[in-house]
DNA sequence: GTAATAGTGTCTGTGAGACATTATGGC
DNA sequence: GCCATAATGTCTCACAGACACTATTAC
């Protein structure tokens, strides 16, 4: 808040360098067993037929998640599951065009919240739904994405799956009802690795207020479906397999490793 | 990056709402046993005489780390040993007088680093060091600090308690030489619990990379002297006592749980 | 029928937590 | 000598991971 330079009653438009600040959506999904996000084609240049995220600018009197809210119905039509916020990007160059400070959010949401998304029905702009897998690979120069947004992107997949180890949000990318075997499919596709399917379940179920049965339960080999509980966090964690080669880590901490 | 909004070359000033952007740090370090922070009382309203974190506009052409960097030098005429971005906080209401998105630090240091800020050699502001606990007391409007500072700071404190479990930054709080016995009164602080002297000793030499031994014993007991190892990550963390009655967890979550 | 797969039984290895014991230095 | 405390030895319990087995559904 800068309270420490003195400034007597309110702040002179002099004092302080104007930004625009905006939003950007890392928003996340898993089908058919691949974990995938939501990009719009470019225009214009810089980056012309370059995809970037989805985003927009804050509004004067708009809460900065509230701007990711509307940013993600313009695109989808309906309500946001559920957002975070990630970090806040702010290289003086990240934008040739002008200082531009963007928080990025990350988005976590069934396949079906991006079917209208999906089908261009919200826009006329190039809306794709892509697999993370078909990004890992640099372009010419260097980056697939817009402006900075391949560093954005794999932030928020590492927070992804970070979170997958201590929360129950692995569930807001299913449907309300759904089998144990769907949501291990879910840890599958983000962490990208093969689970024990036996000790998976255990695992979960054995999770107070993870997931909760809805019907009635059989004996042995029938699957049975369940719904969230309102646990929101995992104690204890269900840890991924150590040394897998997943993504970045968390990129304050001085050097790599492939663990939280 | 809001590339949704057609422009043609370039923003058009007119075209997006201007901003300040400022960086608040949440400087937390220990000392006697205790978790404490430094704050900057405030000379004008709003807030005036109350305590506010230390902060800055960010300059046109600076990072926002390295804004976070010179606010922190200008306060204590050292560099910051460690640093990594909180969160930014930009509800529109959040400075009265016009709109300011935050984007707050956390900073990790030992006492020494403040030694310069604290006896008041670095400004004529007054600057103070003061312990987390005395500032869980709400003043009579419902907060302690300025602005929306409480809450940073609970978060700050959130994030350094979560970090000390998978992280080896408890060092970062402690002089280059330090013994297994002060990494612990860390831990200790840090978190406000009572750990097991000998199952701490045994876990944290037991990390491959978290302590390196230096040599000569000095002190009481067989007390030997380490110095930090090259790993940023513990692998298996070192988990915080269940059920224990520390800070707010992660405000994202939807229900409140005392576990990461 | 056969194949695929969900869920259980059970064993094993690892590691956290508790407690006792030994070693060392301050007083 | 006596006390405080660091570090180790050892036991127990919890849990992750592996494997085998059974039950059920899809074909």
């Amino acid at each position: 808040m800068s309270e420490q330079e003195d400034r007597p009653e309110g702040y002179d438009p002099g004092d302080y360098p104007p930004f625009a600040v905006a939003v950007d959506l890392v928003l996340l999904t898993v089908r058919d067993g691949e974990l995938e996000t939501v990009l719009v084609r470019r225009d214009e240049d810089p980056f012309a037929r370059r995809f970037a995220l989805p985003g927009g600018f804050v509004r004067p009197e708009e809460d900065l998640d509230e701007a990711a809210r509307r940013i993600f119905f313009d695109k989808t039509g309906v309500a946001v599951p559920y957002l975070e916020q990630l970090r806040t990007y702010g290289r003086p160059s990240r934008d040739p065009r002008m200082r531009v400070v963007s928080v990025a959010y990350l988005v976590l949401c069934g396949p079906e919240h991006l079917s209208a998304a999906s089908r261009g029905l919200r826009s006329d702009e190039d809306v794709r739904v892509v697999p993370i897998s078909a990004l890992s690979v640099p372009g010419p120069d260097g980056r697939q994405l817009a402006f900075d947004h391949d560093e954005i992107l794999a932030d928020a997949v590492e927070r992804a799956r970070a979170k997958l180890e201590y929360t129950t949000l692995g569930t807001t990318f299913l449907p309300e009802e759904f089998s144990i075997p769907d949501l291990r499919r879910v840890y599958e596709a983000v962490w990208g690795v093969a689970l024990h399917a036996g000790n998976f379940s255990r695992k979960v179920r054995g999770v107070e207020g993870f997931v909760v049965p809805v019907g009635r339960s059989t004996g042995r080999g029938r699957v049975q479906r369940f719904r969230r509980g309102g646990a929101a966090l995992m104690v204890p964690p269900l840890m991924r397999p150590y040394g897998e080669p997943s993504a970045a880590p968390d990129p304050e901490l001085g050097q790599a490793a492939s663990r939280r």
